[in-house]
DNA sequence: CTCAAAATGAGTTGCGTACCTCAAAACGCC
DNA sequence: GGCGTTTTGAGGTACGCAACTCATTTTGAG
């Protein structure tokens, strides 16, 4: 009887005790205030360490008093994917609210280099505890977001990485597997050509010099010349992610080459490639892979003229940003597994 | 100046007076308890709902005092994908522990639906505030779920459900979707026979009478019997997911089909499957499809013996079940897309 | 040994909620 | 109008930690 070890939850007075120093000490070296004696230092850390305590997060939370503010940097204009990031932004507010963490959404032209460093600079200023950004590869994007950290600020690069930088996480997969998953399934799908040529393969991107697209485009062609050698990949289109410019070059294309088995879209405009391919009557001959999760790539991999559409989980983005913009504030560690982002290869049968 | 509307967060001071009314009326219509006039209840909530007002769950938290305790009822025996859920499970310990949170595990043996059920019945007493379990669909066992329901705690069946029961949520996917896309992928995937047959399909599982396996199996005959006619399915094997039986049950068939061109193996026993393919020599030639990333499967999946393994995220299976077991006893609503697993298609190239 | 600087102890306050008690007010019924 | 019951108010305590102040002790340099 008496007090006995009942396993209850540790406290930080139990810490300071067993320490045997105060709870302003204990307190002094959780937060790496200055005034410790680093011999003190480590005594504490090796309690903690031995009853592998746990601040509570609930109780750190609630006596931190202020809420947590977070920014999210995201591309102007009408790109699904990143609306579809947004709105699962949004569909966390109630979640949000009840931790009280805030997110302000800042949209900028994050293609254009010194439009976005300005914008991150701006946010420097702000005392944000996070920043989640959308980044271009370039120094002066780099120079800012090592500012933001400089200033305090954690943060995370999302969809698009900046590696150089000493951004704390990067939130988005890896494009060149995508590439390469690309490439392996077109190989495998397309059946041989029926004429003496063993069968081309169509390839059409944004532009190369959109570093994701260029990634995948070499992800793609690393599969093909090294397990598909026998297939003919046809030159590069560029159809700047537009559906009419898109659709224009595809049907040209196809009116050029009755042998095509294989399209590859790299970036957006599968509406209009689609289209090209419906109205050319070969939409079930070629074999068809684009990116994305879409109400309209849904409806394409549907009716059978997509077959595949590699994608990103949108959903899964937003909240591992917002997730570990969170654990990276606290001091926590971050579950990586969990927050990493695969690669969904989305057939008609296993749509979500 | 003066008290401006700053969008400082409510609190439920706030909302009790601009409902009119005292703090412990306010407590009392958040947690349901008696005493307060239909009417009143009605205003306050109007109040909440007006001002979207999401209590502080850290204060929520941390004011209830005693932490939550959640049991999970997992197989005995070594099903390896139920061991990366239990390892997903501990390498969240700090996770846990960071919350107050504890999880215990129940093994027992969840395929006797009596030695469940008692299992389960066990637990009622518990006092537990929700469970998790890998749940076999039977009258009994039902009967066990919602008999914890009743008692007031929250179910979330894992991996294998009941659909029949009162559970709260089912964190795990369909399975006849599963085995639809495997039927597809195969279907896709194999090159016509050499010689005149148009090739054979074998397929094995590790019982019919397996839930989830006969649902894979039907998804399968679905897919193949309505788009891949031409290709010849042979009768089913069972294996009882063992890697011995398994071996020779398909080593006697590759030695009966020297034309079978596709192979998918429903449930466990990839290991001999495997063997029996490279020993014969057609690992290559052969399409071969089974579930599940497991170390295993990954090196096969590498070395090109299996083409495409399908398979639920153990970790996130297992994050998951937490989480929605969380939500659950705190009221939260569900971020259901969060929960959903998806069926995922691992190929050489996308591999996590 | 002296003295200033560094290290530590002791204590307070507040965060927003849960949960409890007791008294007071309002209500419904006869 | 009186009575018992139901509803409401007012207030307190506790949860575990962050962040702060101020007094006291220890330390190291000269």
């Amino acid at each position: 009887m008496a007090e006995d070890t009942v396993s209850a939850a540790l406290t930080l007075k139990d810490i300071a005790r067993e320490a045997g120093v105060s709870l302003a000490t204990v307190d002094r070296v959780l937060h790496n205030r200055p005034g410790v004696r680093p011999d003190t230092v480590r005594r504490v850390q090796e309690t903690i360490a031995r009853n592998s305590f746990q601040p509570h997060v609930a109780a750190a939370e609630l006596a931190r008093g202020r809420a947590r503010r977070f920014a999210f940097v995201m591309p102007l204009g009408s790109n699904p994917f990143m609306q579809q990031i947004q709105a699962y932004l949004s569909e966390m507010s109630a979640w949000l609210s009840a931790r009280r963490l805030s997110i302000e959404m800042v949209i900028t032209d994050v293609f254009d280099p010194s439009v976005l460093a300005a914008s991150l600079e701006e946010l420097a200023g702000g005392n944000y505890d996070g920043v989640a950004v959308v980044a271009l590869d370039h120094p002066s994007v780099r120079a800012a977001i090592n500012d933001l950290v400089d200033a305090g600020g954690k943060v995370v690069t999302l969809v698009s990485d900046v590696p150089s930088s000493r951004r704390h996480h990067y939130v988005g997969i890896d494009n060149i597997a995508a590439g390469r998953t690309a490439g392996a399934l077109i190989g495998r799908l397309v059946r041989p050509g029926y004429g003496s040529s063993p069968g081309k393969i169509a390839i059409i991107a944004g532009s190369q010099s959109l570093r994701d697209h260029a990634e995948r485009i070499f992800g793609f062609n690393q599969v093909m010349a090294s397990e598909f050698s026998h297939l003919d990949i046809l030159p590069l289109l560029e159809g700047r992610d537009e559906d009419d410019r898109s659709e224009q070059l595809i049907s040209q294309l196809l009116g050029e080459h009755p042998d095509i088995i294989g399209l590859y879209n790299v970036g957006a405009g599968t509406q209009g490639v689609a289209k090209a391919l419906t109205e050319a009557g070969r939409d079930k001959q070629i074999v068809f892979i684009a990116h994305d999760l879409t109400a309209m790539t849904r409806k394409l991999l549907l009716q059978g003229t997509l077959d595949v559409a590699i994608s990103q989980n949108p959903g899964h983005e937003a909240r591992a940003a917002v997730r570990v913009l969170l654990s990276l504030a606290r001091n926590e560690p971050i579950l990586s597994e969990q927050e990493k982002i695969r690669i969904d290869i989305l057939m008609r049968d296993n749509l979500p």
